[in-house]
DNA sequence: ATCGGCTCGCGCAA
DNA sequence: TGCGCGAAGCCGAT
């Protein structure tokens, strides 16, 4: 069911008789458990019209590059196949989203949209809201719960939110049906990109080719569906234990699927809590509570992507101690070519940049070391953004910019004082021993690497 | 190997 | 107003 909490208007403007209901698919990409696409059908069978799906392609997109181009598109392929079964066409055209959502709005009686947590998202949908002359419905269908539902601030913690969120799994951790639609949008006479020849089209695409696409990594919700699949038959009932392993592979890898909305996260949840396992809880407090928290940091804190966004007591203690001497310096060109003086520093590096994804603790090493080694917490903040969302394929999102943040403090405690740090908590390479064998983690990047 | 302290701010209990 | 406690730890004491 699509609980009235995941729907919201965001404009004020009368129903027309046009010729389709308009989907502009945009953070869901994805047929399956989709709540914006059920929604775009009923309302279409209601008002005995057919469905047409778009999607814009934005080559200007911030970081867009090879690497999540070609994993959003082969997504977007089986998100064509599919709804083609389902009678609905999909319209794929290289404009910016909400310019191409605006033109394809003339002949719409609505438009149904997905909903996003960042700055960008949100300024498009505000752009189609204002810019069309018939409704905009935007359906929240990437969270558990209606993220307005939780809070309707930004939360200190997971601690402050954790129960806010579970209190509210049985009202909102549901199964979605899937809707038939009673008018084919299959014959409507419009023009759409070929998925087909992705080749092609990935060639015709004026796109970043420097960052090349994953090797381990490859998109669309049959691919997470395996990938999810693996993880709970191979890794979930060790998950808890060896999860901070990164020598060995624990994860469940569904971040760039969730990223690109390739798969939802109640589907995630519902088929992991079929399962008896001791990670059940674990992972199911990563996928919903520190995810969702990720996404409230983003939506209700508009400084989400810079230092100023932080806690007062995180930027007081790092300026405090902005003079402090560092043991080494690098620029941000080092960084990017993993040229510093620490195997385990530039393995996580040479991950990030060949496997297009980086172990999730090695991440908070990562960051807290680039902290360490750059002249100001500023321009490591800088530093951090710019190489994430440059290489992860589950970069540009929520949980990336939280993911950083953390770095330098945000959801966590104060730690005592030290140099460059202040407050904000420490880590050095005798905590990584003190857990796994970091020798082992570089040998299996490094051995990966020289392959290439 | 294990343990307490470090330090700030939230939110509940009183 | 007081008090317990927190997303992934470090460090020194035992």
């Amino acid at each position: 069911m699509i609980q009235n909490e995941r729907i919201r208007v965001l404009n004020n403007k009368p129903q027309k008789n046009g010729d389709y209901v308009l989907y502009w698919m945009q953070s869901s990409q994805r047929t399956n458990f989709n709540h914006a696409l059920e929604y775009s059908i009923i309302k279409a069978n209601s008002l005995n019209k057919p469905v047409l799906v778009f999607f814009g392609l934005n080559e200007k997109f911030p970081n867009g590059n090879l690497r999540n181009f070609s994993f959003m598109l082969e997504g977007l392929h089986e998100v064509q196949k599919s709804l083609e079964e389902r009678k609905i066409k999909f319209i794929l055209l290289k404009t910016s989203p909400e310019v191409g959502a605006t033109q394809l709005s003339n002949n719409a009686s609505i438009v149904v949209t997905d909903k996003g947590y960042l700055r960008n998202e949100r300024s498009w949908r505000n752009y189609v809201a204002i810019n069309i002359d018939c409704p905009l419905i935007e359906i929240e269908s990437n969270t558990v719960v209606p993220i307005e539902e939780v809070s309707k601030k930004e939360e200190y913690s997971a601690a402050t939110i954790r129960p806010k969120i579970n209190k509210l799994l049985n009202v909102y951790l549901l199964p979605l049906k899937q809707n038939i639609p009673i008018k084919s949008s299959l014959s409507l006479p419009y023009d759409t990109l070929n998925l087909d020849n992705m080749e092609e089209l990935i060639k015709s695409l004026k796109i970043d080719t420097t960052v090349p696409s994953s090797p381990h990594l490859f998109g669309g919700t049959s691919e997470a569906m395996s990938n999810l699949e693996t993880f709970i038959k191979k890794k979930l009932d060790r998950y808890d234990e060896l999860r901070n392993n990164p020598s060995l592979d624990y994860l469940s890898n569904m971040g760039p699927y969730l990223h690109f909305g390739q798969i939802s996260p109640i589907f995630i949840a519902l088929k992991i809590l079929e399962i008896d396992s001791p990670g059940k809880g674990p992972y199911l407090e990563e996928l919903i509570v520190r995810r969702e928290l990720s996404m409230n940091y983003t939506y209700y804190n508009p400084k989400y992507d810079s230092f100023e966004g932080l806690p007062e007591w995180c930027k007081r203690t790092l300026e405090i101690h902005e003079k402090d001497t560092r043991d080494y310096t690098y620029s941000k060109k080092d960084f990017e070519m993993a040229k510093t003086h620490d195997p385990y520093w530039n393995a996580a590096q040479n991950e990030m940049v060949y496997y297009g994804k980086m172990h999730g603790y090695m991440r908070m090493y990562w960051g807290k070391k680039i902290i360490e080694w750059t002249k100001s917490p500023k321009e490591a903040y800088e530093i951090l953004l710019y190489l994430n969302d440059k290489y992860e394929l589950d970069g540009r999102d929520a949980n990336g910019y939280t993911g950083v943040a953390w770095c330098f403090g945000k959801h966590d405690r104060p730690w005592s004082e030290r140099k460059i740090f202040g407050n904000i908590r420490y880590m050095n390479d005798k905590g990584l021993k003190r857990k796994f064998d970091p020798d082992a983690y570089a040998k299996k990047i490094n051995d990966y690497v020289s392959k290439i």
